[in-house]
DNA sequence: TATGAATGAGCGTTCATTCAT
DNA sequence: GATGAATGAACGCTCATTCAT
């Protein structure tokens, strides 16, 4: 009984997930304005009523979609944001970190920027972001690595980064050219922020083999 | 028979305004996905066929709307591109210009992030205006203010400031709030990108009364 | 202008009338429950959404047509109601009124009981008209043609043979059929009520002869 | 072998039984046409499947449901309309049946009412109580108790009568309101029917001490 | 038999667009 | 050019019914 039980939870998350493809497919295909519930039962090879069956609406399924192309970042970001590290390294991994994402789920990465288009989805990822950004700037601020400033502010300036980087992969760039990107925005950034002849500005390369690990 | 035509276009642009003002009145109050032609129509008071008489179809509307908001930004920025200043003051003004418009038209701001968000509208903006940040990066670096870099690295990561400047300013932020922002993110900016030693981190307010004019 | 508003008022009320008929037709055919938007526009000859410049949905286009179908007999009976006559006399012309709408619109009966069945119709129909029964029994029991009782409950026992009639009409009966029943029905109801030696029971005859015009 | 198929049908009859209750559970909270098949089997603790295996359709269910709700009255009835009892004795008998019901199962009550406005049931439950009713009204204008009348007249302003009642029941009526105006029903019926002098109007009493038993 | 996920036709409703006046 | 009623494809969603397990 219990296995049937544990059968069924797993078969549900194979739909579900049959379903986030098809979804994935198709707003990269025609946008996501363009997305239908039929058009989704279609591709993921159901009928539109099963669509129901996993999820309550079409917002659910949006809601479902975005959180699960989101949530590695998140993740990943707030697993660096509660480490123990000094700040500028923290910053150093979020990007390390985003880019690693980016480029392992590469086709995907449209997806997010078109989602974050639409509805009223990034009314909920969007701040919890920024509060984790904020969060690193805070620390720096504190342990005098960072010059005194509002976090909110560097934290903002961040967010907007991150957005043009994956604009600027979705636009075609590549891994390289991204990654360059990165550097120029890190090194920027804590250029821009660390306190004179601080710790902050030996190392602005954001690379897998940085030895931020 | 010439003034005809004239007073003809006339007309013509006369009505394209009344059908803006009713653009932003409906977005405003219902969010972009609310606004319907019909209901448009009504608001511009005109029938729902006149709207086909100065537009082809509902996403021309959009997209000249869109421009018409985002116009005066542009115009404002290309002119500070182009003048005869060193780079650092043209960022510097180019922050300046965008408040200034953004605290006049306080109530519009709203609607260029929501339809940034809408269909394909920002593909034809968001170019245009990176590429005059850019430049602006370019002239900084060939002039030995700014340090060696790709500007096209730069003039993103201003985008995506400007971006998070509305969508502080969409959130409710005073004016001084927004304006502090600003403040930050020049200062920052320059900090991190310029030659050590250089013009670049003297003044770092960016208000009406700053002496960049 | 005042024209043109009156030409568009007669419009629309001709566009009603068409889609009421088309309700009637299609009720009569596949009954109250079977009757669906798409149906209807078809039927009454056009598309679907010019239905809804007319109503606001389907409940509207229900409610105006059960409305139109009983008004005839609620206001029949509202000005016998409220006209000055002794009790009995208003009860036979009660009778008498009903039959004859039944009789007029003889392929319309079907509907309203049909109607009766359907969603919350009849539940603002069922009070008015229970009311204004209720008031003829109270003013009989006031006069003292009517043995003194509760008003409510002869008015309920009328609204429930009302219903039968339309049953019995329903049902395929002869007019002469139908128009026994009233007889018998006001004859015995009369019989019942009336004080004794009282005028309550000269005239069973329910006709259009009778001379309670 | 006998035994297993008994065993069969008792199961069988027990499974309509749970369904049952279950159609009655859902009618009452959410109406008729807020009844499912998907609901219908949660409620009654199966799958949705499972349901088909006991009724053909959902018709068939509904059908059985108004059937096992009508039948007890109809049983009541009938017995009283064959056995040996002058009719105005039969006539209160059926009023003081239908009341003892009314009130044992009063939770149900609405549902009969609202079965009753659904899909085509009444049909067949109808023209049944109306034949008994008649019988009754048969047998005293035979005996001579009832004055000469078309005894289906009669027959229909008592069914129309038990409708109000049920629908004064419905309404949120005490027993005592429902029990008065069955009284006075009865009491304006006999009084309008009987020949005079009869035996028709010594007790208007419908109570459940009625000496009627 | 029991299950319950899958089915898909069908529903009420919207709205960009057209066109006779 | 201005009108606004008519259009009808498309949408999100429901639910009676089926069928592989």
């Amino acid at each position: 009984m219990r296995l049937t039980k544990a059968r069924k939870a797993c078969v549900t998350a194979m739909m579900k997930d049959t379903i986030c493809e098809a979804v994935s497919s198709l707003v990269e295909q025609h946008g996501a304005s363009g997305l239908t519930m039929d058009g989704l039962a279609r591709k993921a090879g159901m009928a539109t009523g099963t669509l129901y069956n996993y999820f309550r609406d079409k917002e659910d399924v949006l809601h479902f979609f975005h959180l699960r192309l989101v949530e590695p970042y998140h993740r990943a970001i707030e697993s660096i944001t509660t480490a123990v590290l000094p700040a500028p390294q923290k910053l150093r991994q979020v990007f390390h970190a985003v880019l690693e994402q980016a480029v392992k789920y590469r086709e995907i990465r449209k997806l997010v920027v078109e989602m974050d288009y639409y509805s009223e989805l990034r009314k909920t990822s969007g701040p919890r972001l920024l509060q984790m950004l904020t969060t690193i700037f805070e620390q720096g601020v504190r342990e005098g690595s960072f010059r005194p400033h509002d976090p909110s502010h560097t934290g903002r300036i961040v967010r907007g980064a991150l957005r043009e980087l994956f604009d600027l992969q979705l636009s075609g760039a590549s891994d390289k050219e991204v990654n360059r990107f990165a550097g120029t925005l890190i090194k920027t950034l804590l250029a821009g922020i660390s306190v004179r002849g601080g710790s902050g500005v030996k190392s602005n390369k954001v690379s897998k083999k940085s030895s931020s690990r």
